[in-house]
DNA sequence: TCCAAATAATTCAACCAATAAACAAATCAG
DNA sequence: CTGATTTGTTTATTGGTTGAATTATTTGGA
């Protein structure tokens, strides 16, 4: 009944505190020391020592000999994560564009192929074969590298549900399609694990890293389709089904202009991509209503917009905040900030291989155990 | 950056294992053994009977001499949450009642205190003098019932900051009032710790103590304004300042009626408690219109409706239901369950008592080493 | 130049808590 | 009354953290 999250836990302190440790070193904006890691986490010098040879041996963890030096004592050997670790494939289909990506360990991009062509015409199969392409392409380019792929993750517009198919995408014109499977069966990307998500999901997630550090917030994706992903503490909030962020059906004129999705008045008609350039102001007060909204329900203080929103950001701004500072009951108590997203297109898909990359991090006793 | 709710962790592995064998106690609908409570949580029976001594040496747990026999073997010895072990004292203010009630661990209720009366006339002070009455009365009920009160938690209408204040409760007329400290000045209160939180969010973890067992949904109170509880996978959403759940602010007619909070269009003004006597269907459509947002939002596939709604919810549901049915983008992918609530008007103070034992079931390390 | 102070990292005995397996207790079936 | 069966406890072992002592490497001052 209760949040019951926890099934049993002996020495599994070791992987809380390998993931802990690898974490702690992720956030730093330095190369932290063993010692400063100690003082960090409030583990003792000799098991941070001990947790950190398991991940350097692990290839998780490096050690750069020249650290930044002050005052007097032996000098602190800095820790970072190590380029040549374990790096993900950042996978993503959209209406216009297939685009395929390899962030290394440490978020750094190192390729990057993009494929334009309207997908509407094809099938899933034709339109997934030809990102296998990219995504084969990735994959040689980074073994030319030495770079081992650990997982991809392949970002849709479309509702997925927790196994992984494609429930619907209906600017795909998609419906119950296993997009894994279909990639598997390519030559070259048998063994490749792949995970399915959201676009805005994992747009969401791509801004949260290269952000300001802010853990919650909203962000929401214009394309043709408008989405949202919610980040709540540094996670994502996926709802039940994991079908949330549907800010683009929310009803902003209950009597409103009619809908592909049946009902009157979605937000979408008002603020998608078409609606944005024909009227701006319209477009900014439909979306500040949904936005307030959500800060009502969600007491979330940062919006984050994205997608086709970022460029026309200066245009939406002062109609949203003139909505939210309206309709939002707490804007007296403390302000609402509105922001651009940083990414711009490619944040759906290094929001993909950052999720590849983050698993790695949130759980690096799964990784060391299974290689070692 | 990334959620890091994980300061250290030593052997507070202890902690964690009787949190988990004791909840697995408290959402048993029997009285299980250690064996089955072995089988139930994965550790092993030795650990379990380890454990359970603790908590039974604790007072939180008993053994139940007579268990259910089934075939051969030794007989089980049964346990449960103990009856005599510390209870949680609820405390309720809200326009035209004051409420005080002592749950025992295990969740009944031993002792309710009501008194009528509207506080919108008095101070903040003389509303809690009064309350305090009633809370001594509790108190001493407890008693002599040999039931010592582990804490105490008061569910007010408004937005509680996190250091237990009260920012705003508009339909009493408060603002900043430090409730707590107004309540541990009286005279045989001083030594109860108190928490305070919005009724609506109390009265959600009343209702999921009290539901069947979904734990994730929408607990919508209708009073006077209209709040709203969300409840994730068994855990309050709070927002990230403790304001979510505004529901009743949230815009249903853009160009609508005036609200008291200076925007127009308010749920509030739809669906308040005048407002739905006055007419039912066009509030049963504002909600449908409301609850489809956060619907779409969040993907929540079951809202209990409270307060005033409950036992209008007859005349609301088919109203509700129509603008869900055609606002919510996955309703032909899977139902929205609506029902309504089953406390009544008790429901906050029943989950204001319960959070009190929420903590300790959660936490029982802490209550046996400050006490131990 | 050399020694003391300072800081970083490692080594090692002790300890805490869970585990596994053997053992004791209590009942039923025949 | 005996054997099977299930519950619960006892005991040696193990994994992992802790704390103190030790080693390593630098700066600053006499």
């Amino acid at each position: 009944m209760t949040a019951s999250r926890a099934p049993v836990r002996q020495s599994s302190v070791r992987a809380h505190n390998l993931a802990l440790v690898l974490r702690t070193v992720a956030n730093s904006a330095d190369r932290p020391s063993r010692a400063a890691l100690s003082a960090q986490t409030g583990l003792t010098r000799a098991t941070v020592s001990a947790l950190v040879d398991d991940l350097i041996a692990g290839g998780l963890l490096t050690e750069h000999d020249p650290a930044p030096r002050t005052g007097a004592g032996r000098p602190a050997a800095g820790l970072a994560l190590s380029p040549g670790g374990p790096a993900g494939l950042g996978l993503e289909i959209n209406v216009d564009y297939l685009a395929a990506c390899v962030l290394d360990l440490t978020g750094e991009v190192r390729h990057r192929f993009v494929a334009q062509g309207d997908q509407r015409n094809l099938t899933p199969g034709a339109s997934l074969a030809e990102l296998g392409g990219l995504a084969l392409q990735a994959l040689e380019a980074a073994t030319a590298d030495g770079l081992a792929i650990a997982g991809a993750t392949l970002a849709v517009p479309g509702l997925v549900a927790p196994n992984g198919i494609v429930r619907v995408a209906p600017n795909l014109d998609w419906q119950d399609v296993d997009a894994p499977a279909l990639l598997n069966v390519l030559p070259g990307l048998g063994e490749l694990p792949i995970a399915v998500d959201n676009e805005a999901n994992l747009a969401a997630m791509g801004e949260l890293r290269a952000g300001d550090g802010e853990p919650t917030f909203l962000y929401v994706s214009g394309e043709i389709g408008i989405g949202a992903g919610i980040v709540l503490d540094g996670e994502l909030y996926r709802g039940g089904r994991g079908w949330s962020g549907e800010i683009g059906h929310v009803t902003v004129f209950p009597d409103g202009r009619p809908c592909r999705c049946g009902a009157n008045g979605c937000l979408e008609q008002y603020a998608g991509q078409e609606a944005v350039s024909a009227d701006a102001d319209l477009a900014a007060s439909a979306l500040g209503i949904a936005l307030a909204a959500v800060v009502n329900l969600l007491d979330i203080s940062v919006i984050v917009l994205g997608g086709a929103y970022a460029p026309e950001f200066p245009r939406l701004r002062a109609g949203i905040e003139a909505e939210l500072a309206r309709r939002v009951l707490t804007a007296g108590l403390a302000p609402v900030t509105l922001r651009a997203a940083t990414l711009g297109p490619d944040a759906a898909m290094r929001g993909a291989a950052g999720a590849v990359i983050q698993q790695l991090i949130d759980d690096p006793a799964a990784f060391l155990n299974g290689t070692a």
